[in-house]
DNA sequence: CAACCGAATTAGATCGATCTAAATTGTCGC
DNA sequence: GCGACAATTTAGATCGATCTAATTCGGTTG
């Protein structure tokens, strides 16, 4: 257990030191802190000149005891390298910060017993607040009994219980929006493409295209599950070209998984863009950058991070608020990854030819 | 300001309640709690009994304003985005969250007065220490300041002052490892390319080109600025490969940089490991998951996260320790991005052809 | 049996702010 | 000149833990 060198709490300068040298009360003093409306505006100065003299650093932590508010609020990631959480968190960041709090961050690497733990340690350590993105297979009760603690909670990207603010994506949409537009270029035979744990986010991306293949007639049943790790997906391209079920097209889970299979093309000489297309989902930063560049659905990570940041913010203000859900709609972004269907090539290709 | 909920305070579980139930001092429950070895096994059950009981929830705050130690660390950083620099979080937490503590994340986006309140907030909040990766132009003074403040720091990949902890790279190793290998492959022209604003690591990595093209004989002197952000990188491809000063191959400042290039040469028709090679800096995910793969040299973000946690981990249990520096060696990872000198192509072709 | 010991327990002060309720000051109307 | 009133200021209790300096107690020991 750390210790603190003893020097460092020795010569603190407390308010106390500064409400003496100001020649004013400690509650005085700390009026002016808070910036409180009730003193003089000379008796402000006096005190605010007492600070700056001494050095005084205001101390939180015994605030907080009798306050009862710690201007910090907890953020459960289930992964921190995932480009997207990245910029999920920079959103919260930029609104939290901008409300003088701060964050305190930690990743559950998507397991529930560690989230457990890590949800706790926040409530120890008096957070104001918990925005949390529910490790796969995260119970309901969870969410509910935090709900009982009265700490408020705000669930971003995945949803467990319709009785707490919730900020996300319309993955639905989204998804209509990605099978329409190869639908759209004439494709017929549209694979589905995923991974990774099993939460609502991904349930909801499954069924959103499944409902969309199927309203546009299409059948919606060529769905393949690809590794986890990015390195691994590429090996799985040929799945979609070979075998009984060929697809000329694919819809991707995220962008992880577009960038994966799109070099996985690239290793057996076709061509995405032309021979293959390829939709991907999030648009993270990479799908501008990466060549082909990657026609994605945007999901904005960072305005559904500061959305769910200010639902946060206005629950602490009422607690009492009815649960509220934030839905984001997501917009496709074409680039060069997707393109009219070429016949000759693909799954419709014994038909055409 | 937001306020809490009056009930929270209220009904609010003490110590001194356990205490009560376990018909014990508040003073004895305390020890149970910090696993004291004081206690006797009975009474240790009796008090964690009725702590269940009444699901008491450990108050940090309370502690942390008597012990003055918070089991909260303060993490500077420059830009979340930027999965470099996530990598090197997923290090730290993966650290400091062994240790029990949490950390307090707060992302200074390169601009020192923004880092400078950042900094006072921290120290309100009272961390136990921080881990700084300091903006760039960041004064020696700041880390001064902070060593005479008493708050142990630690700083990461950049480094501002000697008289404090450093977590950091061999960046000169490393230049001279990509260097050496475009070299061995028969490049003579080789460029660097850079961006972004300037720090020790920017001038290292710089120096570090420089010295291991003297040292191979070859002239370092076509240094290349490309343009900061991302999506703007490719359009700085023929800067490279047309004008007087023909490259055959570049060394990038870090691998955002040869992922831009690599899409700007592929835009203007050349292909990165035939007709130009190319090596990036850092090997995040991506040089693996592009194609061609990324030849880079990689820096091992999550162990220097790592690093400088437990150098600071050590601080805090001795602060009179010498300031300590941790240089990691990096290590050249060969993929496809990079061949044999062509000839007939790039800036030795007239001398060749 | 008194003195002493170590192990276990505890009362009470304390950390540094905020909150409550009351005191102080100055101003105004009559 | 006095009470009413608003504007400031303040003393003292308080938040929930930890720390210090005892105290208790069963068991040895001389």
């Amino acid at each position: 257990m750390p210790i603190l060198s003893e020097s460092r709490k020795k010569n603190r300068v407390t308010l106390l030191d500064v409400a003496r040298y100001a020649s004013v009360s400690r509650a005085t003093a700390s009026l002016v802190i808070r910036k409180s409306p009730l003193v003089s505006t000379e008796t402000r100065a006096k005190v605010e000149a007492a600070m700056k003299e001494l050095g005084y650093v205001y101390n939180m932590g015994a605030a907080r005891l009798r306050a009862d508010r710690s201007l910090t609020i907890g953020v459960v990631i289930p992964n921190l390298v995932n480009p997207f959480f990245t910029e999920l968190l920079a959103g919260i960041d930029r609104i939290i910060d901008a409300a003088g709090m701060v964050v305190i961050l930690v990743n559950s690497r998507d397991l529930v017993t560690r989230q457990e733990t890590l949800l706790t340690r926040m409530r120890e350590h008096g957070v104001d607040g918990i925005i949390l993105c529910p490790a796969a297979e995260t119970e309901m009760l969870l969410v509910e009994r935090m709900v009982e603690w009265e700490l408020p909670l705000v669930q971003v990207l995945r949803r467990v219980s319709d009785d707490c603010d919730y900020a996300g994506v319309d993955y639905a949409l989204g998804m209509r929006q990605a099978v329409d537009h190869l639908a759209d270029l004439g494709h017929r035979d549209i694979a589905f493409a995923l991974h990774g744990p099993v939460h609502s986010a991904y349930q909801e991306r499954v069924d959103g295209f499944r409902d969309a293949m199927d309203a546009r007639g299409l059948d919606p049943g060529n769905i393949i599950r690809v590794p986890n790790h990015i390195a691994e997906i590429a090996e799985a391209a040929p799945l979609f070209v070979s075998g009984s079920r060929r697809s000329s097209a694919v819809v991707c889970f995220n962008d992880v998984v577009a960038l994966g299979l799109s070099a996985g093309f690239y290793d057996i000489g076709m061509t995405v863009g032309r021979d293959f297309s390829l939709v991907g989902f999030d648009d993270v930063a990479d799908a501008e950058a990466m060549r082909p560049r990657l026609t994605s659905v945007a999901t904005f990570p960072e305005a559904i991070g500061e959305g769910a940041a200010k639902l946060l913010l206005d629950r602490l203000d009422k607690p009492d608020l009815a649960p509220r859900k934030l839905v984001n709609a997501p917009q496709l972004h074409i680039r060069q990854s997707s393109a009219f269907w070429q016949g000759g090539v693909g799954g419709r290709a014994q038909n055409a030819g």
